[in-house]
DNA sequence: TTGATTGCGGACTTTCTAGACCGCATTTAT
DNA sequence: ATAAATGCGGTCTAGAAAGTCCGCAATCAA
């Protein structure tokens, strides 16, 4: 079950991601192509719709080009 | 479809997950009663046979008093 | 103003996590 | 010697993530 704090982490996650990705200069399309995650679904991530896996973490880190620690430091 | 990468990345994660623990001096059930993640959940974790999820990972960084960064810094 | 890019969401199938519980051999305490 | 604690694996269900593709409005570039 998905408590509210959750959620509220999800989201945090999500904002985190963006101004990473954002600052990279990346477009979704463009940031999918080099992590093999769908470009949707890093919509979802950023938007906190998703409860996303320490596999995917690791691969979005890689897209980004950090340290996957960085993906939670916010 | 797990990768092999994937599966290392567990693995390595999972190493980690352990010697925190170990050096807080906790078994598997004290951890897992402060953190609602089951016993038998943590060890399936420490051992790199599941893919955590974000909320699971930060019911452990609660257990364990640390900031989630941590849980991946190794 | 036409064409491309982008953000974002819906829909669907497959695969796996979450969550809860049992059992047992081994280690550690009493 | 006995009892308790511990590590660790197995099993089962429900629900969610992964993975893939489509579509469209809005923004941007030629």
């Amino acid at each position: 079950m998905i408590s509210e704090n959750d959620k509220i982490a999800q989201i945090r996650f999500g904002e985190n991601l963006k101004k990473l990705r954002i600052e990279r200069g990346l477009s979704y399309r463009k940031m999918a192509y080099t992590c093999s995650v769908d470009n949707s679904k890093i919509s979802k991530i950023e938007k906190g719709r998703v409860n996303i896996t320490l596999n995917t973490m690791l691969q979005l880190a890689e897209a980004l080009q950090i340290h996957p620690s960085e993906l939670l430091n916010y």
